[in-house]
DNA sequence: ACCCAGGCGGGCG
DNA sequence: CGCCCGCATGGG
C-alpha cells in the first residue's frame, strides 16, 4: 500500500485517455470527483487506483508493487514519457487533425495487457462500446482470480476462459463471438505465445495474431496499437471508414486497402496516434453516412 | 417497433 | 480474388 504522484508537464487527458475505446473503457472503473478524474484497475501485481486534477497525476498501490515499481506501471500504462509535441507536430497535418487535437489534446494511447485487449476487440466486433463493457465485467467477474485482500478480481487468463462453454459464453453477452472467444482462448494457451509478438515486427506481429478466428484486419490492428504498442497501426471501423471519406475524399467510398495506404502517407509511424484522433473526434461530431 | 453497433468468416460468382 | 450476407443481443 502507498501513495505517490508524478507532477505532468506536457499535455495530458487521463479521462479521454481512458474513455476513448481503449481496452481501459471496457474494464476500469472510473468515477468523476469535480473537475478530478480517478479510475481503479487490477494488473498481475495488484491494484492501481489513480486521480488526474490537470497538473498531478496521483496514484495509490495494493499488492505487491513498491514505490518504483507502481510509478513505472503507471507512467507505461499511460504513456507519460510520449512526446506529445514532437507528436503533434507530425500528425496535425490538417484542419481536421488540427480540431481533433485540441478537442482532446493530451489523450494518449494507453499501453495494455495482449490477452486482454485481444478478448476485449474480438467482443467489440459488431458490438456497441456500453454492451463490450458490460460483457468484459460479467467475464472478469465469473472467471477472474480474485486477488488477496481485495474484493477485486484479475482479468480472466486464456487457461480460465478456455473452461467456460460456448454456452456459457453466450450468457456473458459474448453473442455470436462466443465461438471466437472459444478459439481464441485455446489458441492463445496452446499455439500461441502472445509475448512472443513483442519482439517481431508490425506486419509479422499481426499476421500472427489474425491466425486466431475472429480476429480479422481491423481487430488485429487493435491489438498491435493497444497492447504491442506499432504506431504504425491504423485500425479501420466504421467511423474511421466515414471520417476518412468525408474529410479527405470528398464523401466517395474507398477500400479498405486504399485508406492504409493513404495514412501510411500522410502519417507514417505514427498511423495509429492519428487514428486515435481521429476515431475519438469523429464520434464526438457523430459524422454520418448518407 | 425499429435500427444500429470500434467486423468477421464463409460461401458464392 | 472480390463481394455479400448472416450473425446474438441490447442500447437508443
Amino acid at each position: 500500500m502507498g501513495v505517490n504522484s508524478i507532477r505532468i508537464n506536457g499535455p495530458f487527458d487521463m479521462r479521454n485517455s481512458i474513455e476513448s475505446g481503449q481496452p481501459l473503457t471496457f474494464h476500469a472503473e472510473c468515477s468523476t470527483k469535480g473537475k478530478n478524474f480517478h479510475t481503479k484497475y487490477v494488473t498481475p501485481k495488484g491494484v492501481i487506483s489513480t486521480g488526474f486534477d490537470g497538473k498531478l497525476l496521483k496514484y495509490s498501490w495494493e499488492g505487491s508493487y513498491n514505490r518504483k515499481s507502481a510509478k513505472a506501471e503507471v507512467e507505461r500504462r499511460f504513456s507519460i514519457n510520449d512526446d506529445m509535441e514532437s507528436i503533434y507536430s507530425r500528425i496535425n497535418t490538417d484542419g481536421f487533425m488540427e480540431s481533433a487535437i485540441s478537442a482532446y489534446n493530451g489523450m494518449r494511447v494507453t499501453k495494455n495487457d495482449p490477452w486482454e485487449t485481444t478478448l476485449c476487440f474480438i467482443l467489440s466486433q459488431f458490438n456497441n462500446i456500453k454492451r463490450i463493457r458490460g460483457s468484459v465485467k460479467m467475464l472478469i467477474n465469473s472467471y477472474g482470480t480474485p486477488l488477496e485482500e481485495s474484493d477485486a478480481k484479475l482479468f480472466p487468463s486464456a487457461e480460465q476462459i478456455r473452461e467456460a462453454s460456448i454456452n456459457d459464453l453466450m450468457r456473458h453477452g459474448a453473442g455470436f463471438r462466443a465461438k471466437y472467444i472459444k478459439h481464441a482462448a485455446e489458441y492463445c494457451s496452446d499455439n500461441l505465445d502472445l509475448d512472443s509478438l513483442h519482439k517481431m515486427t508490425y506486419s509479422d506481429a499481426k499476421e500472427s495474431i489474425m491466425e486466431i478466428n475472429g480476429v480479422g484486419d481491423k481487430v488485429a490492428d487493435c491489438i498491435m496499437l493497444f497492447a504491442y504498442n506499432k504506431m504504425e497501426a491504423f485500425p479501420i471501423d466504421v467511423w474511421i471508414k466515414r471520417v476518412l471519406e468525408a474529410i479527405y475524399f470528398d464523401g466517395k467510398k474507398k477500400k479498405i486497402k486504399e485508406l492504409h495506404e493513404f495514412a501510411e502517407e500522410k502519417w507514417p509511424g505514427l498511423e495509429g496516434y492519428a487514428q486515435q484522433y481521429l476515431f475519438w473526434h469523429a464520434r464526438s461530431m457523430k459524422i454520418k453516412v448518407k
